[in-house]
RNA sequence: GAGGGUGUAGCUCAGUCGGUAGAGCAACGGACUUUUAAUCCGUGGGUCCCGGGUUCAAGUCCCGGCACCCUCACCA
């Protein structure tokens, strides 16, 4: 808790919930149990407690299970020989411990059924009088919807055949202050699921498994990579020199040093100088930051995956993009095929792959070598070529018109030099830069090159690049020390970025970046709220 | 930045033609020892996003603002 953090007292700026919550945390304490609770070991996952009697059913709602995890300190649980000689409710079932909070709870006499969760699962507590003793039931009393609690009890089944931890001790491990959200529908209002991530998680189905696929996704990256030997490095987020893409940094100030610094957009520039060093399989897999408009496929800082590899070409990187596609995918399920919308992504390899100018010409119908067609087709769609070189112009109507309408997976290779400052030419034909961007349902998922290691062309084409400038972005500046690493001897090189957070939304099935970013960039909360 | 949509109880949502602010869940009190969105009886709970205006009267109509969502632009 900061200064800052609006602090309130018990007896005003609460609500009539949180006061009826604060009465049973006072009643607590009276009764000397912290509400606080401490360390709670030797617990089963619940997860793991139904899979091993076989009913692991309640990540049901994507058709697949999610992994379940044991803890390090799992104790043995043996359900084989007493699950086939029990009847219900009759014979004692195996001693378990498990903890979560709780979601639902069913007051009836002298009886509670309690359902609590855990990251693994849901599962009931059968609570009775009778059985835990007048201390914990009048405990039990004190629950509420929110609480974190954990319990002892033994593994059987209901008459109605539900699987169920008779408790005999109750443990209370954290008070919950505040209501929770509708008991099945949970938080629906999109704001305030992205500003309570918190709630979103724990009440809303299907929101926790997303984020742990995002995890494996980026577990499953970084295997991957380390398979090819590829080393993982950190450079500086603070650079002199926002450089190495096309977009508008925010500007921020080093006091000591009365410095102003960029964050950076991209990861590209400090890389390549790892190549020079010799570090020859370099990757990043971190937090870039553009200041743009924010949009279901922008936030303004992403996560951004850029990897090196000596001696290869684009090529070479197409084949890596397509293993750590092929990979996150069975890191998360067996499926290579994925709902998107009313439609299907099918990822099963290879993808397609298309030249520009094919790319082009069969979704505007023009021949993309014809500059007069292109500059008139540009024109119809209000794209104002006037004054703009053939490719700028030709690289406008591509975004324009073809991009949206690659479902893909496509590769789209072999780009306009004039476009590409970064990337080195084919052998013999100037004109074409060996670059490949992937496309998936219209987004622009990977970006590759052969990398551009000639430092006299290089700071040739940084030139015309700053050039054409606009006045706005006149931040961006000639990176001399990137060239002098360059004049050291770059190896020839393959490049490859890959925009996470939208690969992450491809494979989750997400439509919103939103969806898979935990915090996104909102505007502060209203006074008061 | 432009256009469209949304904003009512803790949550999910109704609210007619401008005429006393509603429901379900949640909360509070009570009954119930195998419930499953438990059920039943009872009670409390509102800055109708904010600020103006019109009107005898505004959740409702008008103007301005704020936040979020969607589309477009910048961008990946």
């Amino acid at each position: 808790m900061t200064a800052s953090e609006p602090s309130r007292t018990p007896l005003e700026g609460e609500g009539f919930h949180e006061a009826a919550r604060r009465d049973k945390l006072r009643r607590l304490v009276e009764r000397g149990i912290d509400p606080w609770g401490g360390r709670f070991d030797d617990r089963h996952w619940i997860g793991d407690i139904r899979a091993r009697c076989g009913e692991v059913r309640l990540q049901l709602e994507s058709g697949q299970s999610l992994e379940v995890p044991r803890p390090a300190d799992d104790q043995p649980l043996d359900v084989r020989q007493w699950k086939s000689q029990q009847g219900p409710g009759e014979l004692a079932g195996p001693k378990v411990r498990a903890a979560g909070r709780i979601v639902l709870l069913r007051d009836k006499g002298k009886l509670k059924f309690i359902d609590i969760q855990d990251r693994t699962g849901r599962i009931q507590l059968f609570v009775g009088k009778n059985q835990v003793g007048d201390a914990d039931f009048e405990l039990a009393d004190l629950f509420d919807l929110g609480d974190i609690v954990g319990v002892d009890g033994e593994l059987r089944y209901t008459n109605t055949g539900e699987l169920t931890i008779f408790a005999d001790k109750l443990h209370f491990l954290c008070k919950s202050l505040e209501p929770p959200p509708d008991k099945h529908k949970g938080l629906l209002d999109p704001e305030m699921r992205q500003r309570m991530r918190y709630v979103d998680l724990t009440y809303n189905e299907g929101v926790l498994e997303r984020f742990v696929k995002r995890t494996k996704i980026v577990q499953s990256i970084r295997a991957t990579l380390a398979a090819d030997q590829y080393y993982e490095i950190e450079g500086p987020t603070l650079h002199g020199i926002a450089g190495g893409a096309a977009a508008r940094p925010f500007t921020t100030h080093h006091n000591a040093l009365g410095l102003d610094l960029f964050l950076r957009i991209a990861l590209e520039l400090h890389l390549k100088r790892l190549l020079v060093g010799g570090m020859e399989r370099v990757y990043e897999l971190g937090r870039v930051y553009r200041n743009e408009g924010i949009s279901p496929r922008h936030n303004p800082e992403f996560t951004m995956l850029e990897a090196y590899q000596a001696f290869g070409n684009y090529e070479t990187m197409m084949d890596l993009t397509e293993r750590l596609i092929v990979n996150a995918l069975a890191a998360i399920g067996d499926s290579r095929r994925v709902a998107w919308g009313q439609s299907e992504i099918d990822f099963t390899p290879p993808f397609a792959r298309l030249t520009y100018d094919q790319a082009f010409r069969e979704h505007t119908g023009v021949d993309p070598a014809d500059a007069e067609r292109v500059r008139a087709l540009a024109e119809r769609l209000g794209l104002e070529p006037a004054g703009k070189h053939p490719d700028v112009v030709k690289s406008e109507v591509f975004e324009h018109e073809v991009e949206d309408r690659l479902t893909g997976p496509v590769f789209v290779i072999d780009y306009p030099a004039s476009i590409c400052p970064l990337t080195k030419r084919k052998t013999g034909q100037e004109q074409i830069a060996e670059r490949f961007e992937l496309f998936i349902e219209g987004m622009e998922i990977a970006n590759a090159y052969t990398e551009l290691n000639d430092p006299d062309l290089q700071e040739q084409l940084f030139q015309t690049q700053l050039a054409g400038m606009p006045e706005e972005d006149s931040m961006a500046r000639m990176d001399h020390d990137f060239l002098r690493a360059l004049r050291h001897g770059m190896p020839p090189a393959g490049g490859l970025g890959v925009g996470i957070d939208r690969l992450v939304m491809l494979l989750t099935g997400s439509p919103s970046i939103r969806d898979v970013i935990l915090f996104p960039l909102l505007r502060p909360e209203a006074e008061g709220a």
